[in-house]
DNA sequence: GATTTTCTTGACCAAATGGTCAAGTCTGGA
DNA sequence: TCCAGACTTGACCATTTGGTCAAGAAAATC
């Protein structure tokens, strides 16, 4: 999926059949695997991957380092399994919601929702996705090319579309979705001087409420998309 | 004006007077001291505080790393002059720009306009400082909280005048900031991202352009400001 | 219950790191 | 010309780093 993550087999003495990702068999290198993953993400989240030490890592699991090593390789490989699990979610909300037969203001509010959902609930993800891209972003970049700009040309057409259909003014679609993007990580990657400028500790429900809120009319009214009042 | 910037003298040995910032004396000092904080700026703009090495930003100066450490002591010295270069440009076109008499749309387009073209002219700034908000802004936590905070209030002061004087659509005026800054600096943070979707190997003028302009669009038609046409 | 495979972990290593030091060179003023 | 202070730099050091290893414990398989 990455660039080079799994040089070899995924670790150094592999389950067999690496098929069955359920079951009891493999319940141990699964559950050792995911406790890694968990804070190899919040670890290298706040330091990138040259910062991040294998043994904090660990530490942070509540495995000793040897036995990091053991599910895997190299640090390389660990952020690239992290990086890997990320991706998937990364596209997801993205294909979902934006689909041609959609009203446009319902299907960009529940994205702009769901992405900002995503921020609450799980800012750690787009933080290292952040660092990742800020620094060149040489283990993403196959993904990027790849992967990335073939959804994101699918669903500029979608866009496209609705413009054309005269239900949105004419944009750029994909510096529209970059602006999406931008606005509604902004609450995770930046939400320690957006807490500092508010004078909070952390961001609560009603920082997110209005940041939703904001986004929404800014995208909806700067498009000119006319919202179905629901009840 | 950071957390702990210069415990003691900013070097082991210090001009006498360092009041002068020019004139011939103390002239190799300022040019070294400039060579190191621009080599430094790159690099922890691209790996972090914890990623970047010494040597790396000596060599990248081109001084020997014994020499880079005569004009900083430490790491933590040379990380906290480089954010302090930063922080005096980040407040200014924000200061400038939202003025109470300004006509609002000219004013937030100015505004736009400038922090783009700081992300064009000189991405290297936004991005450590988003690595450095990422990782919690330990650093920076006193200016946001202080300097940073205390113009916001005063910025959103006038746009919220602005609104009442029915110039504006209601909006959150510091979520507005905030959305402002974060599709400004998308296109410096993550310009990698934004030149792989493009199939571009650098973000060109066209993609500044198209950039600037969807973001004027979507904030003007988004908060209802009447553009004064001018030839 | 035996045997094979997976898992665990303390001890270890070479390389890189931030930082020091002392011995020098250069520069500007008297 | 002399000299004090500024600057330069190779060599060095303690610590941390990613990664290995071997010996044993625990599970799975038969």
């Amino acid at each position: 999926m990455l660039g080079k993550p799994t040089r070899k087999p995924a670790a150094r003495n592999q389950v067999a059949s690496d098929g069955n990702a359920n079951g009891p068999a493999g319940a141990i290198r699964r559950r050792n695997v995911e406790k890694i993953l968990k804070a190899a993400e919040s670890v290298f989240a706040k330091k990138g991957f040259a910062g991040a030490s294998t043994a904090e890592i660990a530490r942070k699991a509540g495995v000793p380092k040897a036995n990091l090593h053991y599910y895997f390789r190299t640090k390389q490989e660990l952020y690239a399994s992290v990086l890997d699990a990320i991706l998937e979610v990364w596209l997801d909300a993205l294909d979902q919601e934006i689909q041609p037969e959609a009203d446009p203001a319902t299907a960009l509010s529940n994205y702009i929702a769901r992405k900002m959902a995503a921020s609450q609930r799980s800012p750690e993800p787009s933080r290292l996705w952040a660092i990742e891209v800020i620094g060149g972003g040489r283990h993403v970049q196959p993904f990027l090319r790849n992967r990335l700009r073939r959804l994101v040309k699918e669903k500029t057409t979608v866009i496209e579309g609705w413009i054309a259909a005269g239900k949105l003014k004419p944009v750029n679609p994909t510096h529209l979705l970059f602006m999406i993007w931008a606005m509604t990580q902004t609450y995770a990657d930046f939400a320690a001087q957006i807490a500092a400028v508010l004078d909070k500790k952390s961001l609560d429900d009603a920082v997110f409420a209005t940041g939703s809120e904001t986004i929404r009319s800014l995208i909806l009214n700067g498009l000119g998309a006319r919202q179905k009042i629901r009840l």
